[in-house]
DNA sequence: TCAAGTTGTGCAAACGTTTTAACAAAAGAC
DNA sequence: GTCTTTTGTTAAAACGTTTGCACAACTTGA
């Protein structure tokens, strides 16, 4: 006869309820419960019925942690968020994207951390801890920055990690993400086929592959239809709608303005909008304007913002899933997978269309 | 002497160095490593040098699991957004709201989990993951649902929690929110003393206590003014844009219409601005209007929308602030704490100022 | 010089699981 | 009726930590 060793009594927390105390009521073995909990096909219904009910009467519940201490896997991932990543959060973009993440996540039965990280030596604790700590299973990256150190580090001890964005040094890694390339160069060319000549560009952080791809593509479109790019008409900023509104103070100040403008995201968009309307100006008769990422409230905008969609949601839901295939070690057919983008055009860029039924 | 009894190698996984080989290299025992990670004050000097160097060397990291596992502590936190959440993904606000959150526990050392229920089933194996499975030491509920049964729930089982928003049933429970029914108080007397007689209220889904709240503000202004509230002038819908647009479809066809909007939420107000202006009503001049949440974009409305601020970012930051020190067994001042609102007022709500300077 | 601290370290149990190997019992195969 | 296979179960080791207890080696204070 087997006689337990230890009491779980007498503490003063709640008694919590393990696979021993279950095992014990039961009249079985403690390995019996676990494989009752987890299916095992050698179980016999009728151990398994009596185990389960008992799990139910007393309130079993399985330490995640005891579970993941052995198993090795914490089903688990980390969205983590880079240093100059914060100002995300002021963008219905993230939030968009966070669904779309969540989405297929909850669907795949891995929880999600977030992690914001604020300095770059709050970035390495936080990679220690999650990722080295055996925290987590796999990191969705959300950060663009042209050579990020982290992307490298995690690529070198093979961690599951997935990038939204691009990055310069690692080719090799899984990301996810549009081809930002194209979508400005249809962006721009949206507006020089609309008769404009003298189109700027109201570009993000420098040090972000997003901007730098969306400045070559709307030179490349330039460029094609001939048409020279001032460096005056190029104003970088952040992705806040003061950077727009910046810009705007001082590109409308230059003695020769553009007529067409390309601006990074919606939310900067409204900024230049706002800019522009106080300056004086009409959207789209005296300027033109096309942004990206197309948010909920940019066809609310006065005029309403054309926008490139970029598919933010799939964004999201794709990086989960090339995530979670990655980390069941499952075939991965591509490295990169590029989410379409599409143009929505709307008064902020076309004249003819009649303003609105007043 | 003694000798190693397993040995880790051989794993076709890279090798994770653990705390004994740590104790192996450096020639003492386990114990004594572990106690220098801890900081344990009787360990010399000495000692601690040479296992850290050691440390440093072999590229040590500390499992949380394991670690987890006997501390019964998981330095972690969820926010759970309850299954009609969601939506709020697509607002301003919850990234706001997040950013505050994490702000505070990223200081404190605590990580963020973030789940989001899509069903009632779901709901409960979240809370019965991350709640019973010990995965987290405190949970940050997002609901104001007016009787939340999970609540109840946790709160049966002492489990620590912050509440952001008000619990009909619970009262003792620890929560942060506004004094919402002030809040639409101030917003509704704002727009009569404007000389506004006919006020209506555009709100949200009728189980959310904040709807609840500001609803009895509004009423509770207008009673005091003497005003009468029409039924028809009252609106539900959920925190979309669409829910703003729907209402004014149906409000401007109303025989008799309001001259004054309450709105619910700056995106809903968005909504009922585009509604009116696709309707061929101006704001302020025909109808005028003010919302909640003051959310960044609502300074770029056309007009800019007059908006009480609810001081997002400080109830997420006050949400994890009461929750660690519950967490932690510090004494708790408050059950509930209130963070002030302010009304911020702009060109939706007031004739009087002069139109921008065109 | 001796009793009484103090300091630094180690042993071993514990945390709550999973899983390998072993084996008894039952079922098939002939 | 024996041999082989299948089925259902268990014991025990392992996962990587923390921590109470024990104890040896120093200090102190008289």
């Amino acid at each position: 006869m087997h006689v337990a060793k230890q009491l779980n009594k007498g503490v003063i927390s709640m008694a919590v309820v393990t696979i021993k105390d279950i095992a014990k009521a039961a009249g079985v073995s403690p390995s019996t419960v676990s494989r009752v909990v987890s299916n095992h096909p050698r179980i016999s219904k009728e151990t398994s019925r009596k185990v389960k009910r008992i799990m139910e009467e007393m309130g079993y519940h399985p330490n995640v942690m005891a579970k993941s201490l052995v198993s090795k896997t914490t089903q688990t991932l980390a969205i983590l968020l880079p240093r100059p990543a914060e100002e995300l959060f002021k963008d219905f973009f993230f939030g968009e994207l966070m669904r779309g993440i969540l989405a297929h996540s909850t669907r795949a039965g891995y929880d999600m951390m977030l992690a914001a990280a604020t300095s770059p030596q709050d970035e390495d604790d936080t990679i220690s801890r999650l990722v080295f700590g055996r925290r987590v299973d796999g990191i969705i990256l959300l950060s663009s920055r042209v050579d990020d150190p982290l992307i490298e580090r995690l690529d070198k001890h093979k961690f599951p990690t997935v990038l939204i964005g691009r990055s310069e040094g690692q080719p090799h890694i899984l990301s996810v993400d549009n081809d930002n390339v194209k979508a400005a160069y249809d962006a721009t060319h949206h507006l020089i086929i609309q008769g404009h000549e003298r189109i700027g560009f109201v570009s993000g952080l420098p040090n972000l592959t997003v901007s730098l791809d969306r400045m070559e593509g709307y030179r490349k479109a330039m460029n094609e239809a001939g048409l020279s790019v001032r460096p005056e008409w190029i104003v970088e900023g952040e992705f806040l709608q003061h950077s727009g509104y910046r810009a705007m103070s001082f590109m409308m100040s230059l003695p020769e303005k553009p007529s067409g403008l390309v601006v990074i995201d919606d939310v900067v968009g409204f900024g230049v909008l706002h800019g522009l309307t106080e300056l004086g100006y009409t959207v789209p008769e005296d300027i033109s304007l096309v942004s990206f990422n197309n948010i909920a409230l940019s066809e609310l905008a006065t005029p309403p913002i054309s926008s490139i969609d970029i598919g933010t949601y799939q964004l999201g839901y794709t990086a989960s899933q090339m995530l979670i295939r990655r980390i069941q070690a499952e075939t991965i057919h591509q490295n990169r997978v590029i989410i379409p983008h599409r143009l929505i055009v709307r008064d902020s860029s076309v004249h003819s269309i009649s303003k609105r039924n007043s």
